[in-house]
DNA sequence: CTAGGTGCAAAGACTTTGCATTTAT
DNA sequence: ATAAATGCAAAGTCTTTGCACCTAG
């Protein structure tokens, strides 16, 4: 079954009405599913086809999404909340590698923390259900260029 | 040296004052050392004892601390930033444990990430400058009181 | 003495909410 | 038909900024 199928069938399941709105959101979503958008960002491209929507209506579909697990809200400390849709098998598992230069967000889609899970399970006695992990650092080969965040702090925040 | 004279050592070597309300501040991040506290919570336990503080001056001096590098600034998606002290020889290995049922804030000291930032390294091109690692999930015997965060999104933001 | 710091209040940036209108089911 | 969703604007948070006054060096 294709994404959009997935995730408009989620809507019906959870008696979510699929107003075209939501429709386009989740579009700009499966096509940008690379990026990370704010919501303004998402807003700005759900614009280009649909002129009339609402910036509340954004904030409240990401926030809907969310509730079903389809997005993961994350921030990145640059002041606004990014939203980074879910694969379909719930696992999203996948790291991000943040370019102190040119401030790309990279993933990485391994998991690599398989094994310290288990360790916080047995010598910690707290067994996870999510996990975050973000590298900042350069790449050896960056362009510089395609600096979306204008600003960032030294901390990964 | 002690902790706190290292700091202030650091605000004269940088042509900053010490001003009574910095170093307040800096008191008061030395006695939560383990608390990742609020903007707002540093002010208020400052106003303890320094009653005329105003808001802005704490902003602008963990702001100040920050640039410093003496404290870091994170974001655990309650939309408010936290700061965090870094330990004295700046290596700031620590993870979070992140409860789901209080919202309790753990620190693990010990540095997990050593292996895979050598292979993003060697594989990626990616060198690392800082990292992030949270883990959202329960401790096996939690007193499901103490809760600091009343609301809390289900992604680790 | 004087550059830099402070407190206050106003302004900004991002997000949420109230309400009349519209729409999916 | 009707409960839910939308768009707009207003209100809320958290954070930053402008400015007159104050203070450490």
């Amino acid at each position: 079954m294709n994404p959009m199928d997935t995730i408009t069938q989620q809507f019906t399941a959870h008696n979510y009405k699929l107003t075209s709105q939501r429709e386009a959101i989740v579009k700009v979503l499966l096509d940008n599913e690379k990026d990370h958008l704010s919501v303004e960002e998402v807003y700005m491209l759900v614009k280009g086809s649909y002129p009339q929507l609402g910036l509340a209506t954004v904030y409240r579909t990401l926030e809907l999404l969310c509730e079903l697990h389809l997005v993961e809200k994350m921030n990145f400390g640059d002041g606004v909340s990014r939203y980074d849709l879910r694969s379909e098998d719930h696992d999203h598992m996948h790291h991000h590698l943040i370019c102190d230069s040119c401030g790309k967000v990279a993933e990485i889609k391994d998991d690599w923390l398989a094994e310290l899970e288990e360790k916080l399970e047995k010598e910690y006695g707290f067994s996870v259900t999510d996990h975050r992990l973000d590298f900042k650092g350069t790449y050896r080969i960056c362009t510089g260029s395609g600096c979306k965040r204008p600003k960032e702090g030294q901390a990964i925040s």
